[in-house]
DNA sequence: TTGAAAGCGCTAACAG
DNA sequence: CTGTTAGCGCTTTCAA
C-alpha cells in the first residue's frame, strides 16, 4: 500500500475530507469522537498530509530562507544553528543559500518567497537579495525580510526601512579599542573586513571614536583591508609585519583574521601579548582555545538568531512590529592576546 | 499592481495558460514567435511562477534536506557548503535541519520527504530518520537517501542498503596511528567520538590494526571515550593527564577534540610534540592554524558533498545507483604537533 | 502548434 | 458539528 491521501482517509472512515482536514489542524472544531477517530486513524495509517496541497491553498509555506554569504564561517554557522533551533521550534523549516557573495545568488534566493518556497527571508549580507530592477520597478513589494547583522547600503534603503538584528559595532569596536588604548598601546594597526561592508565602516568608527577620546590622531596607514577569514588575517599580517613601523597591537574585526594573525606573528617568532598584543571579534567558539587565548567582544549568537526568527515571523503574521532595530549587548572578553604596553 | 500568476499573464496575451507554461518550460514545443512573446512578458511583468502550484502538479519539489547533528561542527559546515553549491548548481534547494543528535528532531526531517517538502535527503547521522515504528511497517517505502559519512548502524540496515559517501576510516585510522607508531610511540591514548559512532568504531579498528602490525598489543584503558567537540577535547585531555601512566602520544578523532586537547596540554605546561605527540582528524581549515599546526587526516569535503548530491539527485531521478558506497581518498597531512620519541 | 479542461491534495466558506 | 463545494496555480493530457 502506497503512500494514503486525504481522500482515501476520509473514505476509509467513511467521512468528508473536510473532517479529517479539520480533527487534525483545528481539532477543536470537531467532536471529540471524531477527532479521536481521525488521529488514530491517521496513526495507524501513517497518513502525512502534502503540504504542497496545503500550501497551495494556504499561501503559506512555512518555510523561511535564509541568505548568507558563508556557512563555514564559524560566527555564522552559530547563527544559523540558532536560527534553525527556534524556526523549528516554531514550525518553520529552514531553506539556506550559501551565495558565496555572488550577487546573482544572492538574488536568486532571494525570489524564492515570490515564486512561494518561502515565506521571508534573513539576509546576512548588506545588499538586498533583489535586482536592481526589481527594486526600481513600482510593483514591486518587498518581501517579509530581516537583516542579521549587516545593515544595508543606504542608497538601498531609500524610503524603505528593514528591520535589523545586530549589536552595536560602533559601540564594540570603540570598546575594544579602548581597552588597547588602556593598556598603553598608541600604534595600533587594524585589519578590517570588506570595507565596503557596514560592519567594517562602523568598527572602524568606534576605533576612531576611541582613538580621538585617547586625544589619538587617526592614522589611516595603520588600517589594512583584509577579510573575514584565517588566511586574509595570515596575509595581511605579513603585509603589516613588512612596514617600516612595527605597531604594538593589531585590532582584527572578526576572529578568524586575528587567529590567522597569531599563526602569522608565531611564524616570524613575534610573541603575544609580549611583543604584540592582537584582539579579535565574534568570539568564536575556538578562540578561548587558542594559544594564547584571544581578547575578543562576544557577540550573542544565540539571541540574534533567534530574535531574527522572531521579527521575521511577526512581519510575516502581519504584526507590525515595533522595534525596527534590534541592538544586543556584546560583552568585551579580556583573555591572553593583550597586555600592557 | 500586485504579483501577477499565469492567468493573467496569459490573458495579457490573450492566449491560454498552456502556451504560458510550455513557453516557460519546454521552448522547444512551441513556436519561435510565441516562446519569445511569452518570455518577453514573463520578464517585463516579473512574472514568477508559483512552485507550490507546479509541485504539487508534478509531484516534484526541487528541494533536498540535509539532516545534520550539528551544523557549527566546522567539518560538517564545510560538506553541507558543498552540497548547497553543488545543488544549487543542478537547480535544487537545501533544506536543512539541525537535530543536535536529538532522534524526535531526526524523525522529523525525516518525515519532509512523504510531507513533500523534500524530493530526498541526505543524512549525516548513523541512525535512519524514521521511527522504528515506520522502519518496521510494510507499507514504509524509503525514500531517496544517502547518507554522509557514517555508515548505518547493521540493525537498521536489514535488508535495505542505503548509499554512503565517505573515506575510508579503517585505513585513515589505520594509518595515522601507524605514523605515530613510525615515530616510535608506544603508548598511544585515544580520544573517540561518540562511541556507538561507526566513524569511531572503524577509526578505532584502524588503530587496533596498526597496533597489531607493529606487533603491540591493544590496550583498552588507553581508550577514552569523547565527543565531536572542543570542550571534550580538553576535558577528556584531563582525564588522561589524571592516569598514573602518562601515554607519549594521543590520538583524537576529530580535529575539535584535538584542538581541545593541545589547549589543555599548554595548560598543564606539556608541551607539543616534544612531551606529547597530538594528532586530530578531518583536517579543518583551523588545523594548520594552530600552534603547533596539527598533524591530522584531510577528509575531502568538497568531493563528499557532491558525491552525496550527486548520487542523491541520481536516486531521486530513479536512476539505478551502480556503486552503493563510494569511497574518497583522504590523505595524511603531517604538520608540528607529532614528532619522534 | 495551440487551447480547453481536468486535476494534483488540501483548506475554507457556506449550508445544513 | 459535519458535509458539500470551490478553488489555490500550475502542468498535462486530449482534441482541434
Amino acid at each position: 500500500m502506497a503512500d494514503i491521501g486525504i481522500k482515501q482517509l476520509a473514505k476509509i472512515l467513511g467521512i468528508s475530507t473536510a473532517s479529517v482536514s479539520r480533527a487534525l489542524n483545528n481539532p477543536e472544531r470537531v467532536s471529540d469522537a471524531m477527532r479521536k477517530r481521525v488521529q488514530d486513524a491517521a496513526k495507524q495509517t501513517g497518513y502525512r498530509p502534502n503540504k504542497m496541497g496545503a500550501s497551495l491553498r494556504t499561501a503559506k509555506t512555512k518555510n523561511i530562507i535564509v541568505i548568507i554569504p558563508d556557512i563555514s564561517d564559524t560566527f555564522n554557522s552559530g547563527v544559523i544553528r540558532s536560527i534553525e533551533r527556534t524556526a523549528s521550534d516554531r514550525g518553520y523549516s529552514v531553506l539556506f543559500g550559501d551565495t558565496q557573495g555572488i550577487r546573482e545568488s544572492e538574488i536568486g534566493y532571494g525570489d524564492m518567497v515570490r515564486t512561494r518556497q518561502a515565506d521571508g527571508i534573513i539576509c546576512f549580507s548588506h545588499n538586498l537579495p533583489f535586482s536592481d530592477a526589481d527594486l526600481d520597478s513600482d510593483n514591486f513589494k518587498m518581501p517579509p525580510i530581516v537583516n542579521s547583522c549587516e545593515q544595508l547600503q543606504s542608497l538601498q534603503l531609500a524610503g524603505r526601512s528593514i528591520p535589523l538584528v545586530t549589536i552595536d559595532n560602533v559601540a564594540a569596536g570603540r570598546e575594544i579599542a579602548k581597552h588597547l588604548l588602556d593598556l598603553g598601546h598608541r600604534e595600533i594597526a587594524v585589519i578590517t573586513g570588506d570595507i565596503d561592508s557596514p560592519s567594517t565602516q562602523q568598527r572602524l568608527l568606534g576605533y576612531k571614536l576611541a582613538l580621538k577620546e585617547a586625544g589619538l590622531e587617526f592614522n589611516p596607514a595603520l588600517v589594512f583591508e583584509g577579510e573575514y577569514t584565517l588566511e586574509a588575517g595570515s596575509s595581511t599580517t605579513l603585509e603589516i609585519l613588512s612596514e617600516p613601523q612595527r605597531p604594538s597591537a593589531i585590532l582584527c574585526m572578526c576572529d578568524e583574521t586575528a587567529l590567522g594573525c597569531l599563526y602569522t606573528l608565531k611564524e616570524n617568532n613575534i610573541s603575544v601579548p609580549s611583543d604584540i598584543s592582537v584582539v579579535g571579534f565574534d568570539d568564536i567558539k575556538f578562540a578561548r582555545y587558542f594559544s594564547p587565548a584571544l581578547t575578543t567582544v562576544a557577540q550573542p549568537v544565540d539571541d540574534i538568531g533567534r530574535q531574527c526568527v522572531e521579527i521575521l515571523l511577526d512581519v510575516i503574521d502581519g504584526k507590525s512590529v515595533a522595534q525596527k532595530t534590534v541592538i544586543l549587548p556584546h560583552k568585551l572578553v579580556i583573555r591572553d592576546s593583550t597586555q600592557a604596553i
